[in-house]
DNA sequence: TTCACTACTAAGTGTTGCTAATTACCACTA
DNA sequence: TAGTGGTAATTAGCAACACTTAGTAGTGAA
């Protein structure tokens, strides 16, 4: 991927993630599948279940082993209130970021 | 600074800054009092010259020394030919990155 | 001479996303 | 039975970035 995106999705890649948890509970790999669909295409697998043990850590989410039809048992994640809390200041910090960043000199900020 | 913020500058950091002097040249001090203006109240001084560092490392911008009247002589930056390029990347980056997000599961994503 | 302001530098830290390799489990097929 | 392919998770080592803290100097005014 571009450096500059990758640089970029640091600080923002686990609000992203907490927010598809917000819509349901999911496991790693359906995340990742669901974050391509979503235009993060190449965001490396390993990428994201580092981040959803951080998570884990912070006990921003609660954990269940589920067995799967195909393959080991899924690791099912549900986001819990601190992890509700947290992404309502992911979205304040975005949104106070993204109006820092409209003021800026805006000459060839494309459309 | 919210430690949120801080991740969230990764990578959008050096995008404001080259931006700022896209305006007009300027100085580390400069800057830093440009920023803080412009919201970014908690930036670190040291923070703004490693960047500076940096982006001057990387050739994006011409450097002169004119003296001050009170102080030591100032580092007057300048945007260049790469600089802005790599600041045009960078709104290309941006812009990409807000309209993923703004496509993310919406609920109670702030008003 | 002391103080405050200006301007820059340097060392060391923690968080983050990346690559790459490995393991595990099941169904299908040659 | 052995092999292949898709699913699912884990780990180790790395580089980039912003941070904190501290320090070095030059200048003018009290």
């Amino acid at each position: 991927m571009g450096t500059q995106m990758t640089e970029m999705l640091k600080g923002t890649l686990e609000g992203i993630v907490l927010s598809i948890l917000a819509e349901r509970p999911a496991y790693g790999y359906e995340i990742t599948a669901e974050l391509r669909e979503r235009g993060f295409t190449d965001i490396a697998e390993g990428t994201i279940y580092a981040l959803l043990i951080r998570i884990e850590t912070k006990k921003l989410v609660a954990v269940d082993k589920v067995p799967s039809a195909k393959g080991p048992p899924r690791k099912v994640f549900t986001l819990n209130d601190a992890g509700r809390a947290q992404l309502r200041d992911f979205w304040s910090t975005w949104n106070e970021l993204v109006s820092r960043i409209d003021n800026l000199p805006h000459e060839s900020k494309g459309h």
